[in-house]
DNA sequence: CAATTTTCATATGTCTTACATTTAATGTTT
DNA sequence: AAACATTAAATGTAAGACATATGAAAATTG
């Protein structure tokens, strides 16, 4: 672990770096100690807020975590699904909304993945991922709903038949699609019909995982994906004429 | 933007998460240059150095660069999907290294994410990624090729694939799983005849693409998933019995 | 007058030193 | 032996200084 102080990056991201790799190659594994903030300093030779910039760099991206005290240091984080989904969620949200992207190329993506689960979500599903779906669909039925809440419970409908593949790995890439598109659909009026159409496909959906129906369930997110861009397109058509 | 002093959290981190809050809603704007680091740190009533650990922070997560000189200070980044490529696949990498993800459940993922794309690809994909899939099932047919240059090729063929669906928004995701599963298939021992029955499955799904074939697109990738998955637990069984 | 060079102000990058706070281990007293 | 006090080690925070990069304004020059 060394660094070039002729380099043009800064020391504290070099510094950053080095242990990133460290940690990535398995040099440090996890719970592992590393050294002292004082000792760290003396070996990478720079002062100890340089060092401290470094470590929180790194705890940033959830791969140490620090404690106070007799014992206490920096540590190699053990990086959980749990932890990484919010960093995913937030990466992928800002993704979106810097780069333009379109409501039909996030909505195909997000379809596309969400059809890739369909199948095992079918086979693999609990009650529990069912009961949480039921759920949403009441609570999407209920009158006075605010968009935004209706854009929520929709985005926590889809989660559930997204664990229901009961693949972590799927779960955490699909989270970063699934919750990433909930500004682009709060821009979006849904009107009472709209609501009871997509509360149709919704149950269809339901129904057909609880029947461990794999072809109805793509059947259901197909349209859904279809119904979805059109509402999208004629909204955003309605409000550009009137402005 | 304020923070209270008496939560058990840093300093740097509530003030970093308060930055990161006025990005994610839109207050603060791309390209926005931030306050000063001195009139940070007396807007928040906290010392420079702590300032600056908030502002690294959100430097590890590619939200703010910073710039000397006269005219210097930090800025809102546009993210963009090249920067959080490498983000996202060392979060993946890591994600699977640390949490003992068995193979068969990281292999479902990618193909299940990869199946996902190829009805996309297989409309789209323009003669560059069908130019690069050639290439790399070239090389893979290469005598004396390593084992992890073999996987190297593999994973860029697959990559050429995902993007030739020409969403970026499922390029990104895909990333990390394809890559992620790198070091897993790095432990596999490839036979000539396991790279042969690869290699043929390759062709099959880039003259698929070619023809825009679809469904032959995804024959191609069932089968591929398959023979990986079962190649795999066969390694995995001769490993142990020898052990 | 235009082009070039110099100066200068400003901001980040880094170092030094100091003190505050947390925490576990150690020692002391009852 | 248990409760309490002490201590040492580590991170968290502050303050001030200097180094360095950089754009803009000022001075100089052809």
């Amino acid at each position: 672990m060394k660094i070039d102080p002729n380099s043009a990056a800064d020391l504290s991201a070099q510094i950053a770096s080095a242990i990133r790799d460290a940690i990535v190659d398995g040099d440090l594994i996890v719970n592992q100690r590393l050294p002292s903030e004082a000792e760290l300093s003396e070996q990478f030779e720079v002062s100890r807020p340089t060092v401290r910039e470094a470590l929180k760099r790194l705890a940033a991206q959830s791969l140490i975590r620090t404690q106070r005290g007799a014992t206490g240091g920096a540590f190699v984080n053990k990086l959980s699904f749990e932890e990484a989904y919010p960093q995913q969620i937030t990466t992928s949200t800002l993704l979106l909304s810097m780069n333009a992207v379109s409501f039909e190329t996030a909505c195909e993506a997000r379809y596309a993945l969400e059809r890739s689960c369909a199948p095992l979500s079918a086979k693999r599903r609990s009650a529990d991922h069912l009961a949480t779906m039921r759920a949403e669909i009441h609570r999407q039925s209920q009158p006075g709903l605010t968009d935004e809440a209706f854009c929520a419970s929709d985005v926590a409908f889809h989660r559930a038949l997204v664990d229901g593949a009961q693949n972590p790995v799927l779960s955490y890439q699909l989270a970063g699609a699934v919750e990433a598109m909930q500004p682009l659909m709060n821009m979006i009026t849904f009107s009472a019909r709209d609501r009871a159409k997509i509360i149709e496909l919704h149950t269809q959906l339901a129904d057909a995982l609880d029947a461990h129906d794999a072809g109805g369930a793509d059947a259901a997110l197909a349209e859904l994906e279809s119904y979805t861009t059109n509402l999208a397109v004629s909204v955003m058509e309605k409000r550009s004429s009137k402005a």
